[in-house]
RNA sequence: CGGGGCGUGGCGCAGUCCGGCUAGCGCGCUUGCUUUGGGAGCAAGAGGUCCCGGGUUCGAAUCCCGGCGCCCCGACCA
């Protein structure tokens, strides 16, 4: 990974001693204005959440990362499981034979499958793909559980990695292995089906906005950006910070096509053999990269509290032993009834780095909230607050060391609130609706348009050549007016977002 | 799969054009002392099949041939 030094000459430091200029600035991340794409790469792997892998296009999530999705599945498990949905396991090579079953499907996935050819020193005489997603082989597992109407709807979730031989990899938002829930049900009738579709966008569409602070849209996706094999496929879409969109997650509706295509019939109550509704849905590990997007700044990430694996972290400050000593018995005190009353914290005890260096660090990191005291706080009573989405010294402010566990409480609230609102008012200020084919053409090079379209593939083709854009989502929530196609002008019902996407 | 760039201690690079003697530098790491309220300093250390294979040569990180890999930009995709 190239490192780029150029940067330097454009770096202003906000300290004005520092003896080595140029050192300190070889330590900085890019601005995200000069090189977003840079910053990000630098940041995911600075910050400690992935590193490269000697496996092309596969990454390693390292601790602090995987501790950030362990939250991100465990508020999603916990309301896929009030919606009565079971978790199991299904393998991970899928026989190649399966992948030909659904026209769609195969044509979707076929060039970007890995597959195994060889087994215990022998040729397979049927080669396995690794699955990219499982509907083919949950689809023919569904054939054998579904015979009775009583049998359904069948809601299983499935927690793993899937595989997909990517051309262009990058962390957490592409890579050929990634981390995922997939879930997959049966049912009885297509309301229930489409039901079903729509309460996972909205367990989606919450976890963003409550956990992520990622404002989304809900919507439908068109027919050429449809998952293979789906009849609807209904997405979630955001706005990161260079103006891309990021489709956050997506719930299909396949109708009757995997049960046609793997057999999931059942008799119905009046003794009919009926093929079976089904769904399926997912949110990707890339949903960090998302929030690395939408929320970090030029300091590093910044991760919403509600999901931070580390909400606050306790600094002490000390020039001597004498110093030290009392420091650190009011510091364990504070930890420990922040701990006590449930807050995600840690204690910064290192001894090698300054305390200097300890900021920058937990910036670098996107943790919430510092707590950092020193000689003059023990004095005094104080400790001094940083909350991470004011950088520097202008989050600081100084609080009595009575009642923290209450006052980091109520800053973490704060911060998530705050993260949503400020990630909502610039997407908002970044999305134009756009009349013209010219004004589309203008507004994507450096936002989202909202337009009449006439849903025809031709003009959303012709956007896509012309403007580099491609239809998100036609979202839920319409303009009471019709309108006329932003492309041909023809009479059209419903808005599209188009936008540049990753 | 097209275009570009690059493979040299853990990381970032110099050296390669024009072959030469113990392969350097910065960061990081280890140990010690002094430091610690916005990226600390000094000292002493550890750490290298110069991507792989072959060739030319007295001698190859450097030249030649052939591989492999990685990154970036495009087309495609969660």
């Amino acid at each position: 990974m190239a490192i780029v030094r150029g940067f330097q000459k454009n770096y202003q430091s906000p300290i004005t001693n520092y003896q080595n200029e140029d050192k300190m600035a070889e330590d900085k991340l890019p601005t995200r204005a000069e090189d977003f794409s840079e910053w990000y790469n630098q940041l995911v792997v600075r910050a400690d959440m992935a590193d490269y892998s000697p496996v092309r296009g596969c990454m390693v999530v390292k601790p602090y990362g995987w501790a950030l999705w362990e939250n991100i599945c465990s508020w999603l498990d916990a309301e896929f499981k009030k919606t009565g949905h079971v978790n199991a396991a299904f393998p991970t090579l899928i026989p190649m034979s399966f992948f030909e079953k659904e026209k769609e499907h195969v044509e979707g996935f076929a060039p970007e499958l890995a597959v195994v050819t060889h087994g215990g020193g022998q040729e397979l005489e049927e080669k396995l793909a690794v699955r990219p997603t499982s509907e083919t082989i949950i689809g023919h597992m569904y054939a054998k559980w579904v015979k009775s109407w009583r049998d359904l709807p069948l809601l299983i979730v499935q927690w793993g990695s899937v595989m997909r031989w990517e051309l262009r990899t990058k962390l957490f938002l592409r890579t050929a292995e990634f981390y995922w829930h997939e879930g997959h049900t049966a049912h009885a009738s297509e309301e229930e089906a489409k039901e079903e579709m729509y309460r996972i966008l909205d367990i989606y569409e919450r976890f963003c906005l409550e956990e992520a602070a990622i404002p989304v849209f809900k919507g439908t996706k068109s027919e050429t950006e449809r998952f293979a094999g789906a009849q609807i496929t209904t997405s979630i879409e955001a706005m990161m910070w260079d103006k891309r969109a990021l489709q956050s997650g997506t719930s299909h509706y396949f109708g009757d096509n995997f049960s046609k295509a793997f057999e999931i019939q059942f008799l119905n109550k009046d003794n009919k053999l009926t093929y079976a509704q089904t769904t399926s849905w997912a949110i990707s590990s890339r949903i960090i990269g998302a929030m690395i997007m939408v929320h970090g700044d030029d300091n590093g990430l910044v991760l919403p509290p509600r999901l931070a694996p580390i909400q606050a972290v306790v600094v002490p400050i000390f020039k001597n032993d004498v110093e030290k000593e009392k420091v650190m018995e009011v510091a364990n005190r504070l930890f420990a009834e922040l701990k006590a009353a449930g807050v995600r914290v840690k204690f910064d005890d290192r001894d090698n780095v300054s305390s200097g260096f300890k900021f920058n660090d937990w910036e670098m990191r996107g943790v919430p909230v510092r707590v950092e005291m020193g000689p003059k706080d023990v004095e005094k009573g104080t400790v001094a607050l940083a909350r991470r989405d004011k950088p520097g010294r202008e989050g600081k402010t100084f609080v009595s060391q009575d009642g923290i566990a209450d006052t980091v409480k109520t800053l973490l609230t704060d911060v998530q609130a705050s993260l949503l609102k400020r990630a909502t008012e610039y997407r908002d200020s970044n999305i134009h609706d756009a009349k013209t084919f010219d004004e589309l053409k203008k507004v994507v090079q450096d936002g989202w348009a909202f337009a009449y379209w006439c849903e025809s593939t031709e003009c959303e083709k012709k956007v896509k050549e012309e403007a580099k854009a491609t239809t998100r989502n036609i979202p839920f929530h319409q303009p009471d007016a019709e309108g006329k196609c932003v492309v041909c002008g023809k009479p059209s019902k419903r808005k599209v977002y188009f936008a540049k996407a990753y």
